[in-house]
DNA sequence: ATTATTTATCGTTAATTGACGATGAACGAT
DNA sequence: ATCGTTCATCGTCAATTAACGATAAATAAT
């Protein structure tokens, strides 16, 4: 991982919110967008923004089935993360 | 460690520049604004900045010796950081 | 006392962020 | 074919960020 890939996921969850929303993802393993915009007082586009920088960091990924877009945790991204972390 | 302290912990570091300069801390120890300064392509008042932003968050701290300022990483702060990610 | 060194802060600027409502696109159900 | 559901995206606005140069404050050295 370059720097400016650990600083994308840093900053990613430089945000309470987002913070929450990947630990819910890691407890809940997937869940849909509108699952998360009921746990939180934010307006669906707020969340749907929020999810959207996740994604791009790395460390959540979305699966779109009809309708509905299926987020989770990358694990193997987590991981890495997690090793950058330890080695730091 | 709340959701916010976090938040500000991985905001900080949500900067290449930031991020490097705290690899460069743990490395170095400790070191003064002006070393830093000469490491990297910016301006004194931006890396003072990057400093300050770094302290705020409390993963590094500051010590004034006559006018220059030693700064190093909180092991504390770091290794509460590095729990909560191992848990995450 | 003056000067040099070191760092922090101020003011500015352009760019980015975080929030929202509105709208559009994709699909499922009737 | 229409309607409802789900989500992403657009446009907007206020607030924040990242960079800079200039300046101020504190101390050390002459």
């Amino acid at each position: 991982m370059t720097t400016e890939q650990l600083a994308k996921i840093f900053k990613a969850l430089g945000h309470p919110t987002r913070i929450k929303i990947v630990e819910h993802l890691i407890h809940i393993n997937t869940c849909v967008c509108g699952e998360i915009v009921n746990i939180f007082p934010f307006s669906q586009s707020t969340i749907s923004q929020h999810l959207k920088i996740l994604k791009e960091s790395g460390i959540v990924c979305g699966e779109v089935d009809g309708p509905k877009t299926y987020f989770c945790v990358d694990k193997s991204v987590l991981e890495q993360f997690r090793q950058y972390i330890k080695t730091l």
